[in-house]
DNA sequence: GCCGTTTTCGGCCCGACTGTTTTCAGTCG
C-alpha cells in the first residue's frame, strides 16, 4: 500500500514533467513521495487519523488525492492527467540522458509512447533530425536503451561495498592524490547503491582523470571532463569522480555524500547566512570564497556539529543538529554479543568451539548458539531430542573457554504457517534465549502473515523475533506485515526486533527500525553466521541502524553482557 | 504544490558535462 502511493506521486510528478508543469508543483511531488517513503510507518494509519498533511511536503492537495485514492481506488486527476499525456511515456525517462524534455518532444513529433517505439525509432535513424537532437544523441539514447536492457537495477551493499574498497586503493595509488574518499548512497551505508561516488583530493586532475577512466575493469566511459568524470564497469557497477584541488575536498566530499535532499537544506541554511554553497566552496555575495578542506569546517561554517553520513536523509537530521539533539549513534565496537548463529548443529559450516573461538577473535563477550528447529527440513534443524546433546556439547566448551566468553544455548525456531511454534513451551523455557521466524509461507496475506507474527511475540519465551518481514535484496520483498502492530506488540511484551546484518537481508530495514524505536521497541543486531567470516557482516547491521538514529540503549547486544544477561535471565 | 526566525505571497539549491549550438538547452547528481 505504502510503495503503491509513492509511486503513484512518482508518476504524477514525471507526467506533469513532460507535460510541461512549472517545476516546483513536480517538485512538491516528489518530495512528498520521498517524505512518504522516509516516514517508515503505514500511510493508510496516518491517512486514517487524518493525520496525512502532519507529513513534512504533504499539503492539502496531496492528501485529497491520497485520499481520493485510498477510498475508492482510483484518481480523477491522474485520468484526466493521462488523457493528455500518455502514462507508458514515463518508461522513457529511464533511459540515461533522456529526461521529459526530449521524452515530450519523441512523443509530440513522432508519437512515440513507450521504450520499444523508441527503439524502433532510434534504430531506424528517426531522431536525429529532431530539433536539439543529432547523430551522437541519437546513439547515445540506444546506448541508453542497450544499457537498460541489461540492467541489474541498484547493487547490494555488500557487493558494492568491497569493490568500492578496491577502487579506493586504487585511485590513492595514483601519484599526487592526497585523499580519496566513497561519497554516495554507499558512504550514507544504503541497503542498495545505485552507482559509486568518489571524491579525490589532488593539484593536478588529468592525470587521476587519466588513471580512472583507465582502469582496466572500465568497460565504458560516459563522460569525462576536469573535475568530474564517470565510467561504467565490466560488472554493471557505474562510477564518478570528483577531482579537486586539496583545500576544496570538505565542500567537494560533503556535496557528493548527499542526500541531495541533505545538500538542499544545507543550501537553504547557507543563504539564510548569506552564503552560497557548492562542491567547490562556500560563496560570499561580493564573490569571495570560504574553503573548507574537511567536511567538519563545511558543518562548522553552517553552525553545525558534524552530521554522520547515515543520517543523510533529510529525515529531520539538520533540524536536530540545530537543537543540539543530534542521537550519539552506535558504533560497531559496541557491540559486545553475537546472538544470533549457526553451527554444524544444523546448517553452518563451524562446530560450536570453532564458532566460539571466530567470535573470541572478534572482542565479543557472548555468543547464543542458535540453530535452526526441526520443521525447517532444507537447514536441517534440530529435533528435541537433539537438544540435550548439544548442551553439553555447550557445557563442555564453556568450560574450555572459562569466562573469555559467555555461550547461550539458544535457538531459531520456526513460525509455522499457522503461528505455533516449533517448538513446545516447555522445550523452549530449557533454552537461555529463543529466536522466532518465519522462513515459509510469506506470501500470505496481510492479515493473516501479521497475526502469524503477533502470535509469536505474545509467546512469553520468544525473546527475539529474527529478520522479521523476511526480505531478501534484491529478489524478494518482505511479507505484508502491518508494522505498526508488530511494533507495538514488540513494545507491550519487551520482545527484541532482529536487524539482521546480513546484506542480503538487512532485516529490519533503517526506516522500519527507527520507526520501531520510536516504538519503545529494543533491536537486536545479529549476523545469522553461519561461518566465520559471516561474523564479520555486523558492520552492516550496525551501518543500519544508525541510518535508524539508534543509540547503544536502543540494541540489547550493545548492552554491558551483565545487564544483557541479567535482561534475559528476567524473561526466563 | 508546499511553506513561513526576512514570507499567508512569493519564493523554492548549484554547477559540470555534453551536444547542438553561434550563446544555450538538456540532463545529471
Amino acid at each position: 500500500m505504502n510503495q503503491q502511493i509513492i509511486d503513484l506521486l512518482r508518476k504524477i510528478a514525471d507526467l506533469l514533467e513532460i507535460k510541461g508543469e512549472v517545476i516546483y508543483k513536480i517538485l512538491a511531488y516528489r518530495k512528498a513521495a520521498d517524505s512518504l517513503e522516509n516516514l517508515g510507518g503505514d500511510i493508510r494509519e496516518a491517512w486514517r487519523q487524518g493525520k496525512l498533511t502532519e507529513v513534512p511536503g504533504v499539503g492539502k492537495a496531496i492528501a485529497e488525492k491520497i485520499d481520493e485514492w485510498i477510498t475508492t481506488g482510483r484518481l480523477e486527476f491522474l485520468e484526466k492527467l493521462q488523457a493528455e499525456v500518455p502514462g507508458s511515456l514515463v518508461e522513457l525517462l529511464q533511459v540515461t540522458d533522456l529526461g521529459p524534455k526530449k521524452a515530450a518532444l519523441f512523443w509530440k513529433q513522432l508519437g512515440i509512447t513507450n521504450l520499444s517505439e523508441l527503439e524502433a525509432a532510434a534504430r531506424a535513424g528517426q531522431l536525429r533530425d529532431l530539433p536539439g537532437m543529432g547523430e551522437k544523441s541519437e546513439s547515445r539514447i540506444l546506448a541508453g536503451l542497450e544499457a537498460l536492457a541489461r540492467r541489474s537495477d541498484r547493487a547490494p551493499l555488500g557487493k558494492a561495498w568491497p569493490f568500492a574498497q578496491e577502487l579506493l586503493a586504487y585511485l590513492r595509488s595514483i601519484p599526487g592524490v592526497q585523499q580519496v574518499q566513497i561519497g554516495g548512497s554507499l558512504r550514507r551505508m544504503s541497503a542498495t547503491v545505485g552507482d559509486l561516488d568518489i571524491v579525490a583530493g589532488a593539484s593536478h586532475s588529468l592525470p587521476v582523470m587519466q588513471a580512472f577512466t583507465g582502469h582496466p575493469d572500465v568497460v565504458r566511459i560516459l563522460g569525462q571532463g576536469e573535475t568530474k568524470s564517470s565510467v561504467e564497469f565490466s560488472h554493471h557497477l557505474s562510477a564518478q569522480l570528483w577531482v579537486l584541488p586539496p583545500e576544496r575536498f570538505g565542500t567537494a566530499l560533503q556535496y557528493a555524500t548527499g542526500s541531495k535532499d541533505h545538500n538542499v537544506r544545507l543550501r537553504e541554511l547557507a543563504l539564510k547566512k548569506g552564503l552560497s554553497l557548492s562542491e567547490s566552496a562556500f560563496q560570499r555575495p561580493d564573490g569571495s570564497e570560504i574553503l573548507c578542506a574537511s567536511e567538519a569546517e563545511v558543518y562548522d561554517q553552517l553552525g553545525l556539529p558534524f552530521i554522520p553520513p547515515e543520517l543523510r536523509e533529510d529525515r529531520g537530521e539538520v533540524q536536530a543538529a540545530l537543537a543540539g539533539t543530534l542521537p550519539i549513534l552506535l558504533e560497531l565496537s559496541d557491540i559486545r554479543a553475537e546472538l544470533h548463529a549457526h553451527t554444524t548443529w544444523s546448517d553452518g559450516k563451524l562446530d560450536i568451539r570453532q564458532l566460539a573461538d571466530a567470535a573470541l577473535q572478534r572482542g565479543h563477550k557472548a555468543l547464543a548458539i542458535t540453530d535452526h528447529s526441526g520443521s525447517l527440513g532444507v537447514a536441517g534443524g534440530l529435533k528435541i531430542e537433539d537438544l540435550r546433546a548439544q548442551r553439553a556439547e555447550i557445557d563442555a566448551v564453556q568450560a574450555q573457554l572459562g569466562d573469555s566468553l559467555r555461550l547461550l544455548q539458544g535457538c531459531e525456531v520456526e513460525i509455522r504457517a499457522d503461528g505455533s511454534l516449533d517448538f513446545p513451551d516447555q522445550v523452549l523455557a530449557s533454552l537461555d534465549i529463543v529466536i522466532a521466524s518465519l522462513h515459509s509461507s510469506l506470501r500470505q496475506e496481510r492479515q493473516q502473515v501479521t497475526q502469524r507474527l503477533l502470535k509469536a511475540i505474545e509467546n512469553p519465551h520468544v525473546d527475539i523475533i529474527g529478520h522479521p518481514t523476511g526480505r531478501l535484496i534484491p529478489n524478494r520483498e518482505g511479507a505484508d506485515l502491518d508494522m505498526e502492530a508488530i511494533f507495538q506488540a514488540a513494545a507491550q511484551h519487551q520482545v527484541a526486533l532482529e536487524i539482521n546484518a546480513h546484506p542480503s537481508r538487512l532485516d529490519l530495514d533503517d526506516a522500519h527500525a527507527r520507526r520501531a524505536i520510536q516504538s519503545g521497541v529494543s533491536l537486536s543486531i545479529n549476523t545469522d553466521a553461519h561461518s566465520a567470516s559471516d561474523l564479520d557482516l555486523l558492520f552492516f547491521g550496525v551501518a543500519t541502524a544508525r541510518r535508524a538514529w539508534s543509540t547503544t540503549e536502543d540494541v540489547l547486544n550493545a548492552w554491558p553482557v551483565e545487564r544483557l544477561l541479567s535482561w534475559l535471565e528476567s524473561r526466563r
